[in-house]
DNA sequence: AAAAGTTACGTACCATTGGTATGATAGGGC
DNA sequence: GCCCTATCATACCAATGGTACGTAACTTTT
């Protein structure tokens, strides 16, 4: 039964995104598609309709947790500080993106699977976009107040997403069961020392 | 003509292992069987003859890699100073692992795909084992000297294996055109100034 | 030294899986 | 009411990891 109607359509499309959310973050990237389309109650069909590849159907499904969490970022920063504050916002950033990091399908799908699946490029791209761009312009506000040397904002930015990135990593694995509000405080002191 | 002498299997294995760190350095782990063998000049009986799977083959490459970094990097630190300060013994290690992070084949396989592919347990143990141990101890050092609060420990070492990991990443890719040195002293002021 | 057993492969085959080609049916524009 | 096309379902294809089995040479046993 064939040529459902548009709002049909979506929902199907819908659910499909939601299976593949759902397998993905279990077996990772090679969840199959039977698994997927199973889960989801409809056939490669369907699908293949609705999405050119597997690849894009990750990417799809990446894009969509990424772009929620930069909403809840920045809708985070700005009830927190009237004024914009590039560093404030920097922090409240980083403090939401460790909340997520602990979520087993944004971890596993965005952070872990991520990068290999969608390529170096393509991932560090659109990390660059979103977390790296915060924490440079960060780091440059620390440099302009005076704070540390403009020489080395480059390589501070670099090593402070990282540090961000790997303590997500090891919230979402348990490491020492650490908990992300310790982890966030070490984190907070760690930059504030930066010369 | 099958049954060559033991030596002669000892090369064929060898050819292989090769081989296969070559096609996994270019492809990734999806780098395809029949490419390996080609390469190396054998069939497929003879790669499973030398290895149960796929995945042992790419951790036995993973393996081979990380084991010669470690012992450059334990070598290094030991002619570095005669006394065996762990702080010291830290930072070189620190030094030698951003050198090997920048070379494509350690990065491609043991930081990027290795991950991945060998599942996040098998990974982070052997991070930890071989790194995360020696940052672990030169952070428990650091707090010993009263120079960093105790409780802080965990977290902390958790920050700094990450930078480090992340530096290499970075490194790997060129971000910013950054250098080994550059970064490398970035890092250095980041853990003294720790508290 | 000949037989027996084992090692080191090569070859043919199998099962899974991503992807495609084709077809069917019903909703929407004229 | 008719036609077009969006929305699927089904049958099939190609690539790939892995296995089964064969075979010849080295090693050990007697």
């Amino acid at each position: 039964m064939p040529r459902r109607t548009a709002e049909q359509a979506e929902i199907t499309r819908a659910a499909i995104l939601e299976a593949a959310r759902h397998r993905f973050a279990e077996d990772g990237y090679n969840a199959s598609i039977a698994s997927i389309v199973s889960e989801a109650g409809v056939t490669k069909g369907a699908l293949f309709h609705h999405f050119p590849s597997k690849l894009d159907l990750f990417r799809e499904v990446w894009t969509d947790l990424q772009t929620r969490m930069g909403e809840e970022a920045l809708s985070e920063a700005r009830k927190m500080s009237g004024e914009d504050d590039p560093y404030i916002q920097f922090l409240t950033g980083a403090r939401v993106y460790l909340k997520w990091a602990a979520r087993p399908e944004y971890f596993k799908i965005v952070l872990y699977e991520g990068p290999v699946v969608l390529g170096l490029q393509g991932w560090y791209e659109s990390n660059r976009n979103l977390g790296q761009s915060n924490v440079h312009r960060a780091i440059e506000v620390l440099a302009e107040r005076g704070r540390i040397d403009p020489r080395r904002v480059n390589s501070y930015a670099v090593l402070i997403q990282s540090a961000l990135n790997g303590a997500g990593f090891a919230l979402a694995e348990g490491v020492d069961g650490l908990s992300p509000d310790e982890v966030y405080e070490a984190f907070e002191i760690m930059v504030r020392n930066l010369n």
